[in-house]
RNA sequence: GCGCCACUAGCUCAGCUGGAUAGAGCAUCAGCCUUCUAAGCUGAGGGUCACAGGUUCGAGUCCUGUGUGGCGCACCA
């Protein structure tokens, strides 16, 4: 971000001045107050004490010895308690959208990650039903850091574990089962207690009636296994269907099912066991996890011969490594949280880099309506689903709203703002800077106004362009930023500014009217807008509409 | 009882490695469309950054404690 000859300029300064090894402690800034100039120099703070010297007296004293191209300078001072504030010229930014406008279509994109193989997993959702809101924040930041990656160089995996093995895909069967029986006629048959009593599962029931009529009476073994898949493949593909809703297509779907048929649990198991990491205590297989570092041991294979969640978890993540990923991103809510430290530990035993995985909490969601909580409840079968949110206020606004907040805090998505479609509305603010600029762009084509990409930059200088040329450079460093946080609401935030520089400039700059050489070094920055509004909502899975 | 996350304007939230006067949107009020899209722009009011200590030249940011709220702490996933 601080361009490399005020950095060089600096070094230099700091040696001259007696300090050969100044390197980590060159330090910049960026000043929230634009009045104090573009960069921020805190060395002399951080020295004084080390040199016993007043940081006023040590800066004064370094900024004689600096020396800079006076055409890219406009001042630099020492102000404060000791800063050194250096304020670029508007020549300095005026090269620099040349520069920016060179790097094309793709400018944002990177190779810094060629070569490294990364894999998110997100949503993994059960196969029992409709995804609800919190996958769908889920859903969203998962796709989005995978998008991240992908624009850093990355080779992206984007997969989604598939858990159909446990007891929750019993306990659809027999409340498929108990509603297929229901609808025969039997309506006093007995649903089970904790079953999922959402309306799906009666449209699951009755789709179950039309392929197999009567025929799975009585409740055997096999038709609940009927029952199983029947619901599985039903919620798979919905589940499928609204994720495709909102442009996410995930890679690799792993079968929790195939972990068993591979033999993979049994492998983790005899490896632990070689390692006296497991024991038998009260007819239930341990993890002796106390040996690890953590607080109490826990079952892995239950004494009904059943493993835990924690032995396939572990198993999945070995297969994560073994497919060699450098970094394994789960993307997971709160309520896993305590999962975490279990399968860190078991991926350790198994003689794999813990510090590769890296899980990605996100809190929950709460839908609001004038500023009322929306009541959910699974109980009841009163939710309110995803399809149902997308289809009532659209994806671009769904993925706006679970991406506009830090992963890390509650997000409350009000309805009524979501379903604004009118400025109020924080996503079309971002778009309809996007479709400003194609406006732009078409109108000049319609009335025949040529814009020359060629020559050099040099009259751009109302604090307007500058500004909004200041954003722009920043547009690669906010994606690392954000990838490496994984924190997709970093470059929400900033694709906002960006769409705020750009009004403003829009607002007080001219662009068709402009004559030459104006009207093309203006055009050019309204390209670059173009480009990095374009390429930040790409990663945020949002359209960038040509109109609005 | 223990762990994780949060607490910043009336509401919803930003605030990156500690920096110089704490920001945005919504809401309220006042302005700006014969000229590239007013889904926009400009301005005003609104704050003890939960509380109390500590570290530091400097704390919304780091540390400790307290309070409030959310989520967890199974032979559920």
């Amino acid at each position: 971000m601080v361009p490399e000859f005020i950095e060089k300029a600096f070094e230099n300064a700091f040696i001259s001045y007696g300090l050969s090894e100044i390197g980590g402690k060159l330090v910049f800034e960026l000043p929230k107050n634009p009045e104090f100039g573009d960069f921020a120099c805190t060395t002399p703070l951080l020295i004084a004490k080390e040199m016993k010297k007043k940081p006023r007296e040590i800066a004064e004293e370094i900024v004689k010895l600096i020396d800079l191209d006076e055409s890219l300078v406009d001042k630099i001072s020492v102000d404060g308690p000791g800063f050194i504030n250096v304020k670029l010229s508007n020549l300095f930014y005026c090269k620099e959208l040349d520069r920016l406008f060179e790097i094309g279509e793709r400018y944002g994109e990177s190779r810094e990650g060629a070569g490294k193989k990364v894999n998110v997993e997100y949503v993994s959702a059960n196969p029992t039903g409709l995804l609800h809101l919190g996958h769908g924040r889920n859903a969203c930041i998962g796709d989005s850091i995978a998008n991240l990656y992908q624009w850093l160089g990355y080779d992206v995996t984007r997969e989604y574990y598939f858990n159909n093995a446990g007891k929750q895909m019993q306990n659809l069967a027999k409340s498929i089962y108990a509603r297929y029986r229901q609808l025969l006629g039997e309506e006093n048959y007995p649903f089970p207690e904790d079953g999922y009593a959402g309306e799906y599962i009666w449209e699951i029931a009755k789709l179950l009636e039309q392929s197999y009529g009567s025929s799975l009476i009585p409740e055997s073994k096999e038709n609940l296994e009927i029952c199983q898949k029947f619901g599985e493949q039903w919620s798979f593909d919905k589940i499928k269907a609204t994720l495709h809703s909102l442009n996410i297509h995930q890679d690799v779907y792993f079968n929790e099912d195939s972990l068993y048929k591979d033999g993979k649990i049994q492998e983790v198991i005899s490896i632990l066991s070689d390692k006296q990491l497991v024991y038998e205590k009260d007819g239930a297989l341990w993890f002796a996890l106390s040996k690890l570092g953590l607080a109490e041991d826990r079952v892995i294979v239950k004494s009904s011969g059943e493993p835990t969640y924690r032995l396939p978890d572990i198993a999945y993540h070995r297969e994560k490594f073994l497919r060699g990923y450098d970094i394994i991103i789960d993307v997971l809510g709160a309520d896993h949280i305590a999962t975490v430290p279990d399968v860190l530990a078991g991926v350790r035993a198994l003689g794999f880099d813990p510090s590769k995985v890296k899980v990605v909490i996100h809190q929950f969601v709460t839908l609001t309506e004038n500023g009322a909580q929306v009541k959910m409840s699974k109980r009841s079968g009163r939710v309110y689903t995803l399809d149902e949110l997308i289809s009532e206020v659209g994806a671009d606004v769904v993925r706006f709203f679970f991406l506009m907040r830090s992963v890390s805090t509650h997000l409350e998505f009000e309805l009524n703002l979501a379903r604004e479609q009118s400025e109020k509305n924080p996503v079309f603010y971002l778009q309809y800077a996007y479709a400003r600029i194609a406006s732009i762009f078409r109108t000049a084509k319609e009335r025949g106004i040529a814009f020359n990409p060629n020559n050099k930059t040099e009259h751009l200088n109302t604090p307007h362009e500058i500004n909004l040329i200041k954003i722009l450079r920043m547009f690669p460093e906010n994606i690392k930023l954000s990838a490496f946080k994984f924190e997709p609401q970093i470059l929400a935030e900033y694709l906002n500014d960006v769409a705020t520089a750009f009004h403003t400039f829009y607002h007080e700059c001219r662009i068709i009217g402009s004559n030459e050489p104006l009207l093309s070094e203006r055009f050019k920055l309204a390209k670059v807008t173009q480009r990095v509004l374009g390429n930040g909502l790409n990663i945020l899975g949002i359209n960038a509409p040509e109109q609005m």
